[in-house]
DNA sequence: GATGCGATTGCCT
DNA sequence: GGCAATCGCATCT
C-alpha cells in the first residue's frame, strides 16, 4: 500500500493562523499544500509566494468593507477563502486572526512536490515552472475551484496545510496587481525559488 | 434588474 | 509590452 510508505504530512493547527496576519504570512513560506484526489493520488506543493490581506485597515483587502462574500474573513482561521478573478481563475486564501477578526493570506506560488504528472493533466501545460507559479495557476493545478470557499485547512482531507520547511530566506515586496495600497511591502517570498510568480 | 470591475492568464505584436 | 477573455460580486437604480 502506497499510502504506508508515504510519509505523514502533518496539518498546521488552527492556532499557527489564529496569529496577527503579518506575522502568519511569512512563516507560512515553506509550509506544504496537499489535495487528495482519490485514495491513489495526492498532490503536494511547497508554499514559495503569498501575500497578506488584512483587513478593514487595508484598502486593497475583500474584507476592507464586510459583504457576504468578505464575511467568511471573520470567521475562524485555518478557513480557505476562495474567490472568482477575472472571471477565468480562482484564488485561493487561508484566513488568519482569531475568530471575530479579519485576515487572510492569498497563496501566490507553489513548488511542485508531487503529483506532477496530475498537475500537468490539469493545467494542460507541460512546462514545470508553469505549473503553479501563480495564483490562479496553481489553483487549477489542484483542482481547487469555489467548491472549496470555506473548506477547513488544518484537518487532513480533500485540501489541507501541512508542516514544511521553512526557506533559508525570506523577502518582501510589495503585492502584485492590486491599485489601493500598492506600496505596502505585504508580499513574502522565498527568494531561492525558481518557481515565483515573477521575480524580486 | 443593470452596470462596472478585478488579489490573472495566455496569446499576440 | 499590450490586451482580450469571462463571471461572481458589489454597487448602483
Amino acid at each position: 500500500m502506497t499510502t504506508a510508505l508515504r510519509p505523514t504530512l502533518r496539518p498546521l493547527p488552527r492556532a499557527f493562523f489564529a496569529r496577527p496576519t503579518l506575522e502568519v504570512a511569512p512563516t507560512l513560506l515553506g509550509a506544504l499544500l496537499v489535495r487528495r484526489l482519490d485514495r491513489n493520488v495526492q498532490l503536494v506543493g511547497r508554499l514559495v509566494e503569498v501575500e497578506a490581506y488584512l483587513g478593514p485597515l487595508d484598502p486593497a483587502s475583500h474584507a476592507y468593507r464586510r459583504t457576504p462574500r468578505s464575511a467568511i474573513m471573520w470567521g475562524p482561521p485555518g478557513i480557505a477563502y476562495v474567490y472568482v478573478s477575472y472571471g477565468n481563475h480562482y484564488c485561493m486564501n487561508v484566513v488568519t486572526e482569531p475568530e471575530g477578526t479579519a485576515g487572510a493570506v492569498l497563496l501566490r506560488a507553489l513548488e511542485p512536490i508531487e503529483g506532477i504528472e496530475e498537475m500537468r493533466r490539469l493545467r494542460g501545460v507541460q512546462e514545470l515552472k508553469l505549473l503553479t507559479s501563480g495564483p490562479g495557476r496553481l489553483t487549477q493545478a489542484f483542482a481547487v475551484d469555489l467548491s472549496f470557499n470555506g473548506a477547513d485547512l488544518t484537518r487532513e482531507g480533500p485540501l489541507y496545510l501541512a508542516e514544511g520547511t521553512p526557506p533559508r530566506r525570506i523577502a518582501s515586496t510589495p503585492r502584485i496587481g492590486i491599485r489601493r495600497a500598492a506600496d505596502r511591502p505585504w508580499r513574502f517570498i522565498d527568494p531561492d525559488s525558481s518557481y515565483l510568480s515573477r521575480s524580486v
